[in-house]
DNA sequence: AATGAATGAGTCTTCATTCAT
DNA sequence: CATGAATGAAGACTCATTCAT
């Protein structure tokens, strides 16, 4: 699952992938996955092509780092590390959906590229997306669960409900350009709300 | 803003671009835009080059093409003209997330294409996507503003709850092969529901 | 040496390639032989890409067509008729390089293209412009001599002096956009002149 | 207004566009620019397709090129620098033309392209073309001033003179054809003799 | 005689990838 | 490790000409 490379110095790949991922991110969020030339990356990375292709095999390498780079990018952002994920405690709903929607913000183009390429069958990225994506809803399927049981959530699929407010996060995301001109505050604060209230136990359904 | 044609005969251009629609739909929604190519879309549609060409001056016209025809094809799925649109009265409201809903399920690939393309620039789909999606947003809007004034509806900000209910009802199509194992009627149900009980004026909040 | 058509009314004929040359003529001369196209051609003219192919059996037909228009034009606006070409009383020199150069100012555009056309390889026009060209010279020739056996003319070589001042006469055209700003009537009096005193007995050589 | 490249060394890109000029050249020559294709440019020049835009970014690029490579050939065949130009001595005016005719000789077919192609749109070319041919009718007319003012030549307007001498020179170049079995020399007299009494003061007009 | 849709080889141009130095 | 020139298949698009109606 790993990009591979022939150069040995750990310390240099890593250094001159981060010029690639800088690089090539700037170009895919801007112009998208196709319309972006390996030249281009080139040109914009300060590798030779040479010396492109010395620390990535192939164009489609390249997406792969920049997918792990965004879920990495967005995850620190969350001051969550990989293990504890979003495996947290119901009472933390709020807290959590509002920090996601913050970097839905600061991340906008990003997770457009992945929702982007996502739908391409481009394998590796393909692949890898899912298996991260279905971590993430089960583990926020289990966050519903949890407050199901203590009584604070009334949920009927609790998998569907899952999916479905990780999609209402990324919504600053995906409608980026429709919401422009909308107060960023007020955009995230009725979309957690609304979120609690399709939680609540108080309404009869 | 209608896509031009070198070609006189009226019926004939309605039959060839049907041809063409359906050919390049299917590659399009499979492929994407960017990875069909037009030799293949002549293939499949039946025409030669030439021919093809003589239906449509770009590519990207046929990309336009094929939105419009998804356009058209989920609004009279949904069993609604036009004028009516969404328009309607707030009580309806449960019936048309259903119908909306299964729209998603029957036409989930189209939808998939709507989205990757609406980020691309490419500027003729861009445009009139843009402008289709802000009218859906503004006749939902109207709709929840009406409820809210009828007492029906309880709503923070319309706007944002206008895009974000539409963004929740396309979720059978952006998460499709998230869901591809849950009964679709569970789905439609669970998501229906949440927003009702995000809509009610029942919860404090 | 006749373009050939299918069509036996030949007042049809005549009518249709009016219309033929007319709409190529202006395009030649705009855009050059090869920049043209047949459907700009067929446009033009308002007759179908068939009805074209019923009064030609080629786009190069058409450059014939065109080329003995512009040379027939030349020919009356000079007021001479095929015979008497210029084969002239010698006293009437100066008359004539100045009507010649007057048709070089109404006709440039086209004889711009004689030149240009008369370069490339295409054998029809090729072949006809040729013979036209030395029909011309042989005739200058002649008058030279003439001039010259008067004692009026001074002259080395008659053939290259007749070549010559054909090449001058058609400065207007060939350097239209040179002499752009400067007044007609001194350009040709300055030609003339020119040419008067080239074939001046006076100087001794 | 230097033609770009992605190459870097330079000696390399000068060795390569040699190739493509000398191919290049050949090829406009004899069927023109709009007749030649880049495939042939490839075949002739020994470079791939690739290649060939690694060296030029388009087929007008190489028109310019070759273009220039004309230019610089006439003007060192003439045993002129840059600077000096055609502003030399009145007195040397004869030796000039007959320099510049054998020169006409020997780049006929070059000549005869320069001609062809300044008056086909292709901008690039056309305004280098226009200036550089300013320049020479500008250095001419100086010459002719000069001369005027020293007594030694007479001279109606000496720009439509300058003018009509430059094209006159060209004669060998642009009536080759019609020339071809006439004697270099005689024809070169010819004309030299022609130019010399027309700018004599000997004649009265 | 007129129509105009159909043909398909051909055009210019791009670009991911390799490999000799 | 780095360089960057070379490759050539593939891409979108054009257009003179034909022929069934």
């Amino acid at each position: 699952m790993e990009v591979q490379t022939n150069i040995k110095n750990k310390d240099l790949v890593s250094k001159r992938r981060k010029q690639i991922i800088t690089a090539a991110s700037k170009l895919f969020f801007e112009k998208g996955f196709d319309q972006t030339t390996m030249r281009e990356i080139s040109r914009a990375s300060g590798l030779t092509m040479g010396s492109l292709y010395d620390y990535v095999r192939s164009k489609d390498d390249i997406l792969v780092l920049v997918y792990k780079d965004v879920i990495e990018r967005f995850r620190s952002g969350l001051g969550l590390n990989e293990k504890a994920d979003l495996d947290v405690n119901p009472g933390n709903l709020e807290n959590i959906l509002h920090r996601s929607m913050k970097q839905m913000y600061k991340l906008s183009k990003a997770v457009q590229l992945l929702y982007r390429e996502s739908w391409s069958r481009r394998k590796n990225v393909h692949l890898q997306m899912r298996e991260i994506d279905r971590t993430n809803v089960e583990n926020f399927t289990r966050l519903l669960l949890k407050g199901q049981q203590e009584g604070s959530f009334q949920v009927i699929n609790p998998v569907v409900t899952a999916d479905l407010i990780l999609l209402m996060v990324a919504l600053p995301a995906i409608r980026e350009w429709s919401l422009s001109n909308i107060d960023q505050e007020e955009v995230i604060d009725t979309v957690t709300k609304f979120i609690l209230r399709g939680l609540s136990t108080e309404g009869r359904v």
